[in-house]
DNA sequence: TTGAATATATCGGCAGCCGATATATCCTGG
DNA sequence: CCAGGATATATCGGCTGCCGATATATTCAA
């Protein structure tokens, strides 16, 4: 799954949104780090609709402009979770090597001069 | 950050390793989730080079096989870092999200009939 | 009336992943 | 002895997918 799909499940999964509204909760939940382009958002509502993770709820005409709505489906919600999770264990995988390499290149030192930061190296990637 | 950028990084986190050992290591780091594929990596390797994320740490011969083993840099770490945090925050985001969303389908239900499946909600994404 | 925000959509360029392919050595099994 | 698999490097073309630019249309504020 791409970044781009990953974050409009996201943006989808607490309630259904229009093509705009989903740029915007992107740009907003992720506090500004992720800005969904306009080009990119379509390609991927057609694929994400295509693989059957998300589906077209209802179209609303506000103000005269037309806005269609899109949830995520049973099947989606599932995908989002899961991808979830991997990334929650990639994460975790990463910051693990990352204090094992640290530990690797601080040498031998005399005991007792490491402050005590090791996490455990418990799970893996599912 | 793509996805196989962030697992060579990770596979070089702890220590230097070669092309075909960084391949191994993905699948093994990963329980065998991702498979970093050859013709992946070179491009790979070569950009995160370019971006002095990674540098050639050394080559060695090893039963007339050359291995070319390259380390992280300092900024090659700290990208790692942080790309790390950011894709724990994401997948939290997810996960809360998720709940969100399942809280809001099941409507008003009979106090007490809902299981106390609920996380904490703490946690934003940077 | 001009510009920004809201709202949709398309298209071409470019970056990047992957399968196929190439080359070479070493080891194991038949 | 030789075929096949593991080890180890690298390249290339095709396809997917992100992004900037562009187009259209309405509403509202300056």
């Amino acid at each position: 799954m791409t970044q781009a799909a990953f974050f409009v499940l996201t943006a989808l999964a607490d309630q259904p949104r229009h093509g705009y509204g989903i740029l915007r909760e992107v740009e907003e939940l992720s506090d500004g780090a992720v800005q969904l382009r306009v080009g990119t958002l379509y390609g991927v509502l057609d694929r994400l609709t295509a693989d059957e993770l998300i589906v077209l709820d209802r179209e609303e005409v506000q103000q005269g402009r037309l806005r269609r709505y899109y949830r995520l489906t049973e099947e989606g919600t599932e995908a989002l979770a899961a991808e979830a999770e991997r990334m929650a264990a990639g994460a975790g995988a990463a910051k693990r090597r990352i204090a094992e390499g640290r530990r690797a290149s601080e040498g031998n030192r005399p005991a007792g001069t490491v402050p005590p930061t090791a996490p455990g190296l418990a799970g893996g990637l599912a």
